[in-house]
DNA sequence: ACCTGAACACCGTTCAAGT
DNA sequence: ACCTGAACACCGTTCAAGT
């Protein structure tokens, strides 16, 4: 083993035995990789001393990151209905858990979730997720139509709020810690004149990071829903 | 002008006498640059070309690629101000104007977009849409509190959702390619013992890139609101 | 068949040197 | 004061070579 490439073996754990190298391994491996060193940790190198391999040992496995990454994103999705009991009957209860799985998952692997709204894995988890989903909507009772949708909105929104909150969990701990400061010191601290109405609320904002903020847009999402079976015509 | 380094400074167009690079100038060709090649293609190199200067030339005007970024969102903000009329005084045109602006400037200029979200560029035009939105939700009627907790998972939802569209027309074109026909492909032969309500639905789904899905959402939204204005209590 | 080593064409960033 | 050149420590990816 040289040493002349410093850092690449050097700090292996273990080394690998031949054969041991499966896709379900790397993925474990990238999730761990990715939950301690953000997106921009998440490397072919960093995996590769991770795995106790060689970098390009996982190209066996995935044709290029791109690959990876939508292998992660189902894995994410696995973890979501893992966590996740089976549907109750209550629709609204059902949508609710199943969106605050998808947030919790998100959160768990920051690196992988921001980028999971945006994707398609073409995976059974991510279509057992979307099932879920529009069985919630006929169930409620809202048509084939409607349903579908009713469904893509409510994926969007859902997946669109959890990545972003992944997103912001991901940002490099200097810079998160930067934007953070900038809406607790700046933004209450503005020119009264300039911006009356900010100025009048901005202490009243919650953080960008309280978990409510995605319970209430959850709330009115289904209040909404909610409204358009009571008009009927759905 | 060595010619050793192929490609830094050989393809450059003309170049720039000293003195004229300003920070202007450098966010007006970041933002051309990223709509040409996407996020990837949004590197120091490639913005040192498009400017006829040496790409490090950029760090008088910018610490790092993060100061880029913020500038170039906020650029976006002013955009999308510019494109925008003054308030009218109906609060739910105006929401809704300034909703779709804001969506149409990250699509505009998706590879920046796509993390506008997540970011605070602590700027003037941002202060300035936050002031809009927020001016918004106080002429509906509700109160300081009130206003604060919906500015909140307003610009959430709505910053959340134009990332996502922006994401996706960020993407390389052959993995956007990809992703798209999965959709149509994929999602409309699945197998209907297994997925049964989303077998039932999935020629309704709306495709993830109808322009249409953004506008229900708002409706859902402002639906939303609404329905808590009536339930009183502001 | 499975994995490694070496190489290639890039990145962002720093800093001494030029004008 | 403003900009360039050269270097550094990385990236993802390809491919010939080893076992």
């Amino acid at each position: 083993m040289k040493l002349s490439r410093v850092g690449v073996m050097a700090t292996t754990r273990k080394r690998r035995q031949r054969g041991s190298l499966t896709s379900e391994v790397i993925v474990k491996a990238a999730l761990a990789v990715s939950e301690r060193g953000g997106y921009e940790g998440l490397t072919f190198q960093a995996l590769g001393t991770e795995l106790g391999a060689h970098p390009t040992a996982i190209y066996r496995h995935f044709r290029d990151k791109n690959e990876l990454m939508l292998a992660l994103i189902e894995a994410i999705h696995a973890e979501t209905l893992e966590t996740l009991g089976a549907p109750t009957g209550d629709w609204e209860g059902d949508l609710r858990a199943l969106a605050h799985a998808v947030r919790d998952s998100f959160l768990r692997h920051p690196a992988v979730g921001q980028f999971a709204a945006v994707r398609t894995t073409r995976g059974p988890h991510e279509f057992e997720i979307v099932e879920r989903i529009v069985g919630c909507l006929r169930r409620a009772g809202f048509d084939d139509r409607r349903a579908a949708r009713m469904y893509r909105i409510f994926a969007d929104v859902t997946l669109g709020y959890a990545a972003v909150d992944a997103g912001l969990a991901a940002l490099p701990p200097d810079i998160r810690q930067g934007d953070l400061e900038a809406w607790e010191g700046r933004y209450r601290s503005l020119d009264r004149g300039r911006y009356p109405n900010l100025a009048a609320v901005a202490e009243q904002i919650p953080s960008i990071e309280d978990p409510g903020n995605f319970s209430t847009a959850l709330d009115l999402f289904i209040d909404a829903l909610r409204l358009r079976l009571d008009r009927g015509a759905s």
